[in-house]
DNA sequence: GAGTGGTCTAGACCACCAT
DNA sequence: TGGTGGTCTAGACCACTCA
């Protein structure tokens, strides 16, 4: 037959709605602003709900669309740029106040951590526990009452030689304690790498997201007299973060 | 009625299923198998089959899994660690074999960009078009035959003022000669950033991934004379790559 | 051509938030 | 209590890969 083929290859109906509503958010809505709900959106363009759907999703996966179950789908405002550069040799939150303590727990770390912290321990001498235990420090960093990301800081107990283990030190005192003596350490420096994870149900709750919430998980090794003496691992709210990595320094100081 | 609530707060199903697979991963199955078809899989576990897909697109996204349309689900080795580090004060690609140049060309560059190019070009003197016109340097980093990141880079002509620009230059060759030119600048400093995004239709294509496709964008600023002298826009499988950022330098090297 | 994952539908019910 | 987004179902068809 002699049918000339329009579309030889469509592209997917949630990539073109995906590309229409991302064009309608830069003209015609405001950061903030309220859309219609998902199922007038989905019969405004002719399409079931779960294809709508896939398309907010997208959206949203790229910090533009915020949405909140039992309120709405609203206009996201430009993703927030988070310092999370090595250039300084600093502790984390040092001089920073946007990190707050929140917990300490001395629960065994996941067996990937362990990895990190035992790498250098176990070779040099001959007993493995000697960094035993490890505290679990809970953190929680936020800007203008936005939770941002939660960290895991495992500091074993040989990097804070110093720390008086009162029986009476509850979770919050105890995790500034730990932060106190560590900080006491010369920091010679720390590596660090950026992944995409998804959230797991207690940092979903303290980030106000949805567990299974995409995430950027930065991993910091920090280094102390050749020793791994901490490890960090932090999870940012991807659809609100963009992590930069001012490398810059002198020369944009100077300027 | 006196049924007792066994769950009274469910999780969700494929949140579960997640577990459970995610479990079946690590004791069952190896790498680089090939896990049962998504309706048998649904079907075993009692769910839909957009259920059980649920689960898979986060197992997917967390990067223990890879599904290739017409092929199958395997079980995906490892994230691969790729360093992006900005503690050389080196031009990208130098001295490293994992960048490929693939073409060049002189569109515009999206406005974004403009704005970090342009930035410290219209202040100091009176004219703003002196680094036009900005070439579109198309890279592609792979290790092993395994596409990681593409990447465009933009270059204002006035950072490459050595640069023949002989018409018979086709894309390629344009390509390395914008490289070769700006590899003698003497390059201060770089910032750079980290974020979520969904692969382009043509991103996607070279990193062999759906268009929507998770990726780490990289966005770095090259620095030189006191001017942006180069800007990149790299785009990482996120599924695949763990963005390293090697500080440790000397360190490092010295143990 | 058989089998795979990708897209899409038209429903249903649930958890949550505001009023 | 009404409205929102989140979950789930049971189908259907399509695009792709490979033998």
């Amino acid at each position: 037959m002699g049918t000339t083929q329009l579309q030889s290859v469509p592209e997917p109906k949630y990539w073109h709605l995906k590309t229409v509503i991302g064009e309608a958010l830069d003209s015609e809505f405001q950061v903030g602003q309220i859309l219609p709900n998902e199922r007038e959106l989905a019969a405004r363009f002719g399409v079931a709900r779960a294809t709508l759907r896939q398309a907010l999703e997208q959206l949203e996966l790229e910090g533009r669309l915020q949405r909140r179950r039992g309120v709405g789908t609203t206009v996201a405002p430009p993703r927030v740029g988070v310092d999370v550069s090595t250039a300084q040799h600093r502790w984390p939150g040092t001089g920073d106040d946007s990190w707050q303590a929140v917990d300490c727990a001395t629960t065994p770390p996941p067996a990937a951590v362990l990895r990190l912290l035992e790498a250098d321990d176990t070779d040099p001498d001959t007993g493995t526990g000697a960094s035993r235990p490890v505290y679990a420090v809970r953190r929680l960093r936020a800007t203008h009452g936005q939770a941002l990301a939660a960290e895991q800081l495992y500091v074993p107990a040989a990097s804070v030689p110093g720390l008086v283990t009162d029986e009476s030190l509850t979770g919050p005192a105890l995790a500034r304690g730990v932060l106190r003596e560590l900080e006491r350490l010369p920091l010679e420096g720390q590596d660090r790498s950026v992944e995409l994870g998804s959230a797991r149900a207690d940092d979903a709750k303290e980030l106000d997201r949805l567990p299974g919430a995409p995430v950027l998980v930065v991993t910091t090794r920090y280094l102390s007299g050749g020793r791994t003496a901490a490890v960090s691992v932090a999870t940012y709210r991807a659809d609100t973060c963009r992590l930069t990595f001012g490398d810059v320094g002198d020369l944009q100081i100077a300027s």
